[in-house]
DNA sequence: GCTTAAGTTGAACGATCGTACAAAATAAGG
DNA sequence: CCTTATTTTGTACGATCGTTCAACTTAAGC
């Protein structure tokens, strides 16, 4: 039950994996996203992710490392991808002058929206994926280990604009926004049938959402 | 895999429950919603179910009916009282006069967390089963049956209060307040872990949070 | 208090689960 | 090209899964 984050022996590699080994890995661990991220984790057995990836049960073992271990590295691998996306943007933001929170949240959630829409079903998938992390007291390693390092620094830059203001409420702001655009991502469908056929809004208006409500959040503080 | 939904054979029943079963029906229900919350549907096994609630195997079928179906009934449980609780408080709010937008979202969110900080282990635990149900697309149909029905009153309400503006777009913000909601009640931990030990905003700044969101919606809508 | 519907027990069913492993196929490194 | 580390196959194991059912106990209704 209890995830292994340290492998006790560590064999080094003596030659390079090969092209075909890559392009399998990726498929598992693209067949492992998308059933983790629609059935939860005991949800999808490794022979679905098998038979979605074309491969042998043995081979799901082989490259992934036993279940808790693959479902780690499907949360991680994009997770790396998404921070330097977030953190390139937060950069070119403050290169361009005095950031505004507004700016800041934009910096965090539109590449994730971005991706999502435009990146291909693999980051449609992570949306769920992510949202199922975020429910399971049984991932908050792996979250802490794939979201917090991001997270920490955009609350950071938003501390900055508020110094007097507790870390903590900024930290509560922040993970409201992060389930915000979970559900923006993840429930698309719900706001269709709360308004009868009626559109999500808009990345904008997501955005608006968040800092109108970290500002309000702010204004409680200092009153 | 399809959840059913109609009994095709309705037997009446010619004896009222006893005392005793009605006892043994419940625990069965808290030991079902405590461990659904805690490791998903598949993660929880009926073993599980029935040693918690110190049961056999065969009597969480007698009185759930198959997994899937007891699943929704423990959602349903509590989703009936909540929603019963909130419309109370909604109706009492405007017998007091005209409500405006905090007001309304008071009567929907306080309920909700006042019960999880002092009504019981049982809706704590219902905070987490609710987040299952709205991650995991598979349970879309009790979402629409046991969320939906509160969810358009109040939007309803709120769109009272801005008749110009588009349903979808209220809608929109009743689903991020809705996500807000639940990482307030899933997610202390995590508060606690990026702000070094600092605590969670407190259930005002959540309402401040979503009355704020939502207005800026709003305003985006009436440039 | 008797009758019997309803509740409960305990065991068993077939299916599927995660994992392990030997053998075969592939391809990197020299 | 040869060697052999690595990848892939195929099968099997023990455990656990959801479900079923006959037998036994309890208690509601007359």
């Amino acid at each position: 039950m209890i995830f292994m984050t340290a492998k006790v022996t560590e064999i080094k590699r003596q030659r390079a994996p090969s092209k075909r080994s890559l392009q399998t890995r990726a498929r598992i661990l693209d067949a492992a996203e998308a059933l983790f991220a629609d059935r939860g984790f005991e949800g999808a057995s490794i022979r679905d992710i098998a038979a979605k990836a074309g491969v042998q049960v043995g081979l799901v073992h082989h490259h992934g490392g036993g279940k808790e271990e693959l479902f780690h590295k499907t949360v991680a691998r994009r997770a790396d991808e998404l921070a330097q996306i977030r953190l390139d943007a937060l950069n070119a933001l403050k290169e361009a002058g005095q950031p505004t929170l507004r700016g800041v949240l934009d910096c965090f959630i539109r590449p994730y929206i971005t991706l999502a829409e435009t990146g291909g079903v693999g980051w449609m998938a992570y949306g769920r994926l992510v949202a199922h992390v975020s429910v399971d007291p049984r991932w908050r390693a792996i979250a802490a280990e794939c979201f917090d390092p991001t997270a920490r620094r955009f609350i950071a830059e938003i501390a900055a604009l508020y110094p007097k203001v507790d870390a903590a409420l900024l930290a509560s702001g922040q993970v409201y926004s992060v389930s915000a655009v979970l559900a923006h991502l993840n429930s698309a469908w719900r706001v269709d049938a709360l308004s009868e056929g009626g559109q999500l809004a808009g990345t904008d208006e997501l955005i608006d959402f968040c800092a109108a409500g970290i500002e309000a959040l702010v204004r409680s503080a200092n009153p």
